[in-house]
DNA sequence: ATGTGATTTGTACTATCGTACAAAAGATCA
DNA sequence: TGATCTTTTGTACGATAGTACAAATCACAT
């Protein structure tokens, strides 16, 4: 029989199940799901190889509970920080707001706070770029909620952008977001240490000042396409 | 391109080096290092996986060969582009010239073309987010020149903005190209097909467009931070 | 045609992978 | 305390990983 915790949670260690679930963010986020082996996880989190297919049955699972347990926090308080921005009277404050609200999150070191974390940010990047399949179908059906809300809160700061056009920059923002949580010391070696890639703080002000101006960047109508014939031209 | 093909070269197929290391590229790009096996690889080249060692020795060798066969190339291109960039005389026009010299051929599609290329840079963006050990070594000592000067000629192009910005925006221009080349399908699936995120030129001229905005944003100095306090203050 | 060196094949070795499973240990409550 | 359930441990199994290496095969100068 299934019994819910009655009084406490009961464990040899604190908790182990979190210990695992730690340990597998930690190492997934920062060498990719298939460089980290199940028993490199247990071992960082103090555990046995056993422990981890008990829990989670088997690998696959160990990341999509990663994914469960995230995803949801993350989404209700961008929700929340969405719709304070949204209640911005100016627009070009408001746009910023927005911006802001879909960054924030994503940098937050909080490591006890469920929702977002730069950490499970930069998990999210690894898995998009390695092709993760688990990933991909959870973010898919998790995600784009969110993303369409906060396309549509910015086309309406910036009616006179083509919704296309705004659907790119925030692509580009998100990639941009990414790899500042994949590769911060690149910041900081090539700007020769006056800058820190690593300070959150920073690089969120940094990604909101640039973010904010690409937005407002002239559509990119046929008339725009014409006038600048490039220079080179790209195989089509 | 005609050498003496007297005892140096010969192979049963047409060239079945070239084969493996293609083969090789497109997982890579696509699946991450550690997800491909060697025997992934002989099978998508035809060959034997007894091949790959006798060619490459060692997996690691291989990924290293797939570097040294792009880097100088891809750093010519960029620096003859570059060049012709930096002897444009409006200042506006300029900066844009310099970014697409950086951008297009990073986007161009040649599959015989030793230099650059979609594939490659892929590989590039797969192989920083999955940390790898060998591709880190290569980038740092292969590309940071070439990325300091464009630093340098973005600029001399904006001299009223801080170098530090620079750095950032530079960064947050790899960070969303790379992603749009990682995952092009999530633009065209956000626009609702109104946009087709696996086209080249279509990519090129949002982000050349996007990241011009963002350079010329107005620097991010001390004034500008103290006036906006952020709305949820980040852990220090 | 034949010898020679370059390449390809086939196979085998060892290590490690994800996972299964039984036994041990701990927790809970009659 | 003893019964029962949950959690942890230890170990083992089959699959697959990277790589080594000898034999087979090919290209070509002689």
């Amino acid at each position: 029989m299934v019994r819910k915790p009655t009084s406490k949670e009961s464990a040899r260690k604190p908790n182990m199940r979190e210990a695992i679930l730690a340990a597998a963010e930690e190492l997934f986020a920062t060498n990719g799901f298939n460089a980290v082996s199940v028993r490199d996880i247990a071992q960082a989190a103090g555990a046995n190889p056993g422990s981890v297919t008990y829990h989670f049955k088997t690998k696959d699972g160990l990341l999509l509970e990663i994914y469960r347990r995230h995803c949801g926090p993350m989404n209700l308080r961008r929700s929340e920080l969405l719709a304070a921005a949204k209640r911005v009277r100016d627009l070009q404050d408001r746009l910023e707001a927005i911006v802001r609200a879909y960054v924030v999150p994503a940098f937050t070191s909080g490591s006890d706070l469920a929702g977002g974390g730069a950490r499970f940010t930069r998990l999210r990047a690894v898995m998009s770029a390695e092709g993760n399949e688990v990933a991909r179908k959870i973010i898919a059906q998790t995600f784009d909620d969110t993303s369409h809300a906060f396309i549509d809160a910015i086309h309406e700061s910036l009616p006179h952008i083509p919704r296309t056009d705004i659907v790119w920059r925030s692509h580009f923002l998100l990639g941009a977001l990414y790899y500042s949580l994949v590769t911060p010391d690149r910041v900081s070696r090539l700007s020769r240490g006056e800058a820190d890639g690593s300070d959150p703080a920073n690089a969120i002000e940094q990604l909101v000042q640039a973010t904010v101006a690409a937005f407002q960047a002239p559509p990119l109508d046929q008339a725009a396409s014409a006038r600048r014939r490039p220079v080179v031209s790209n195989k089509t």
